[in-house]
DNA sequence: GCTTCAAATGCAACTTTATTGCATGACCGA
DNA sequence: TCGGTCATGCAATAAAGTTGCATTTGAAGC
């Protein structure tokens, strides 16, 4: 569990019954290290406990309205899922490898986006701006030389 | 058309044969000002010719494998489709709308993207670095705020 | 403690988007 | 003309997520 996060807390604080459900998907998310999937944190709640797949879609769709779980593209058809930046999580990119489809977060000061000139210019409404980094992480690496595929 | 590529010359450049739905394809894409999905693209090629989405879809693959389109996510579950940069079309980043689902290209120094502390301390290899602003676009912000849902 | 009612959950069917397998067709060179 | 390779078509399948509707749950009020 992140040691600064109570989930609970979480919740409540946006405005959201905290079920037992929830807190399962949401510590399913809180305690990985990286972005995981919506079956992946399926998977993981229903080794512990019950869980219809749909419910668990229905919670994430609820955490990301509610602003207390970030919605992450991983460059594959399925989104990943993580905790949003609060106080103690500050926003930062990832890194998607393009080989085993494992995501991973990147520090938050890896990357240094400018953003002036486009607030200044832009037309529309901007509400977010998301950078991945796509690759092959180091432990793909040595399989991608000597597999050629 | 673009003013500066010839779609044929694009292709066989890339060491594809230049056949007529390849062509289409990469017109369709090419004569675009904003990425377009796979169903639009199919749809604007059968406009003209019929055409099989599996082969759309096939020859998007190609395309892409070959660095002659770039696949770019949208935020979405779907897949949008653009002219790979080249020496008449400089990197840049996109911007999603998420009332209307229209993409639109950015110049290309709306964003300054400082990556140098991620080559340094990365561990792995990195191919890309995508970049995509979420927001309402200037043609979706009224209906924003009058239908509140 | 009982009742009530909205919100949460379960389950089956469905949708969207893309992929696979296999058959057919077109093209190019020998 | 023949052979082979690559492109295309078509049907079936897959992956990921959504919808509709029935059932359960649990907090709020009595
Ligand atoms: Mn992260
Ligand atoms: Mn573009
Ligand atoms: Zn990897
Ligand atoms: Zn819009």
């Amino acid at each position: 569990m992140c040691q600064h996060c109570n989930y609970g807390n979480l919740l409540t604080t946006a405005g959201l019954e905290a079920t037992a459900h929830r807190l399962h998907v949401l510590e399913a998310i809180g305690d990985s290290t990286f972005p995981l999937s919506a079956v992946a944190i399926h998977q993981s709640v229903a080794g512990r406990r019950a869980i219809n797949r749909v419910t668990v879609y229905r919670i994430l769709d609820t955490l990301v309205e509610h602003g207390v779980v970030d919605r992450i593209s991983t460059g594959g058809r399925a989104f990943n899922y993580g905790l949003a930046p609060n106080a103690h999580h500050q926003p930062h990119p990832h890194f998607y490898c393009t080989r085993c489809g494992r995501m991973c977060c990147l520090a938050p000061e890896s990357l240094n986006v400018d953003t002036h000139p486009l607030w200044k210019t832009f037309p529309g409404r901007i509400d977010r701006i998301e950078v991945r980094v796509d690759g092959v992480c180091k432990n793909c690496l040595p399989l991608e030389t000597q597999s050629r595929n």
